[in-house]
DNA sequence: TCGATATTCAACCGCATGGTTGAACATGCA
DNA sequence: TGCATGTTCAACCATGCGGTTGAATATCGA
């Protein structure tokens, strides 16, 4: 059950480089906690502790299959904390045509084709 | 020159609820921090190191006016902390649906007709 | 069974955070 | 000038965070 943290743990867990730095990777795979720490200079007990922030946000999911923990991105949390800075509607024209040309792009028969 | 801080700052800054709510009262005016104290159960000043903090991160102005400091809503800012999370590009299709009807709702006319 | 591998636990450290209070500093007004 | 208003400063406190280390736990493979 993943249910998304409150918007507290999310920000806050997303506010650490390390913690966001671990999220693009896992944009690529799910991965193991030993390669999750590998790229970074620090103990593995430090990447595990973040890893634990992040899986309390609800902003990853960890699954032990034999010895080894895999972490999974779960979108859902982040999505939650983009809503909720996307309700300040703060768009200019520029970045909207831009976001609307993705949006169009990335999946085109979801809008309507007018009122 | 208000230059955005960096994702650390700013998502820190989010990362509290007293924070989040200061900034939703910005959206509606600029307020005085009195002003922006007063539906708040602490001291003036917590609330002055708040906005502090938001201030660091970029999310707001602060201008003095005589003996008065207004605190104005700073875009830019928050702007990065969605770009960042948008790169993640994990919209689905409902949810697309809801943000294109919220996006024609808040700024119809910035919207193209068709292609 | 034994050793290697994967991960966490527990205790600790230094430092930042969020809050308090009371005093200080500026500015506006009579 | 003198007082009230608006805001911050400074010191303090409790708590949490990000990191370390060393030991503990669990699983795999020979």
């Amino acid at each position: 059950m993943k249910k998304p943290a409150d918007l507290d743990a999310i920000f806050a867990a997303l506010a650490d480089p390390t913690r966001r730095q671990i999220l693009m990777m896992l944009l690529e795979d799910d991965m193991a906690v030993t390669d999750v720490a590998a790229p970074f200079e620090m103990s593995l007990a430090a990447i595990s502790k973040h890893l634990a922030v992040l899986a309390e946000a609800g902003l990853i999911s960890q699954e032990r299959r034999g010895r080894v923990k895999w972490c999974k991105l779960e979108p859902d949390a982040m999505r939650a904390a983009s809503v909720w800075i996307q309700g300040f509607g703060l768009f200019d024209p520029l970045d909207l045509d831009a976001f609307e040309l993705f949006l169009r792009s990335e999946l085109p028969e979801t809008l309507p084709e007018s009122d």
